[in-house]
DNA sequence: ACAGTGTGGTTCGAATTTGAACAACCGAGT
DNA sequence: ACTCGGTTGTTCAAATTCGAACCACACTGT
């Protein structure tokens, strides 16, 4: 068993920095969109994808793999999100077992009053504390970062 | 209501990779460390804390604030912890309420044994993907966003 | 000494998450 | 046309998470 590389003292400071900021940023948008929109921040993300998606519909699956979730998962907050009439389901014309989640009127309705509060505590708490230069080398290297876990 | 500063192009790319960073990153750690050693990143963290403090030992409040967790989080997860043998509790001499996690032996031989592929795991997935200016980047600007969010 | 406020940890219930199991279906190759 | 492997979305049980409620105690000021 030889003895790992491991991390000095710069390589810690990133992972404890990675770690920490994921953590408390997640934590804060968490609550912000509970408090304001009442919503959770995957249900906020279900919203955003089905927004930017021609005709404000994805397939379940695809869906899920945007939204880096599990199948299982993403049918429970559709299910949420139905129920609130923010999103419905419309069968596949080409695939019976196919699913769409569409994003309903009332959906993007609520997406369009969330996101300005949203956008502000991103701001606050990770964009606007940084430069110009340290968000291109952000956007770059954890771009790279998830790219590589894509598989 | 005035019309909220919507993410340019740069701002976008930086906000989506930290978030598909931190997703995916996570995901993958969470999956090696519960093959290769049986515990959950939460736990793994736990232990890892425990391990750096004098005494191998933290008080439970304490301990919440630096894992960024809820103090019924970690009540539940040292209560699985100790059920393993890994942590146990002891109570504090100078506070009657006050309760010490301590980090038995058994889980320091664990931690031993976990962390190569643990750090191995940082490394592929984050660490080794950048270069050393961009990890100075990283530490510096994400331990700022991390430090203004503690309060 | 005592009241009033705050703190430390646990308990409780509700919400969420995951992976495995499942049923139904698609599609390529023969 | 048919079979076999892969997909699709849901269901299920189990594990985890959070916040609110709670109890016992600490601490400050009078």
């Amino acid at each position: 068993m030889k003895e790992p590389r491991w991390l000095d003292e710069l390589e810690m400071a990133a992972w404890q920095g990675f770690l920490e900021a994921g953590n408390r940023v997640t934590r804060r948008l968490e609550q912000q969109l509970k408090d304001e929109a009442g919503l959770s921040h995957p249900q906020y993300e279900i919203l955003v994808h089905l927004a930017e998606a021609p005709g404000g519909e994805i397939r379940m699956t695809e869906l899920a793999e945007r939204l880096i979730t599990s199948k299982s998962g993403l049918t429970y907050q559709v299910g949420q999100l139905e129920r609130r009439g923010l999103v419905r389901r419309r069968a596949c014309p080409t695939d019976v077992r196919g699913v769409f989640a569409v994003l309903t009127e009332e959906g993007r309705e609520l997406l369009r009053t969330a996101a300005p509060g949203h956008v502000a505590t991103v701001r606050e708490t990770l964009i606007d504390v940084l430069d110009r230069e340290e968000l291109a080398v952000l956007a770059r290297a954890l771009g790279e970062v998830g790219r590589r876990l894509r598989d």
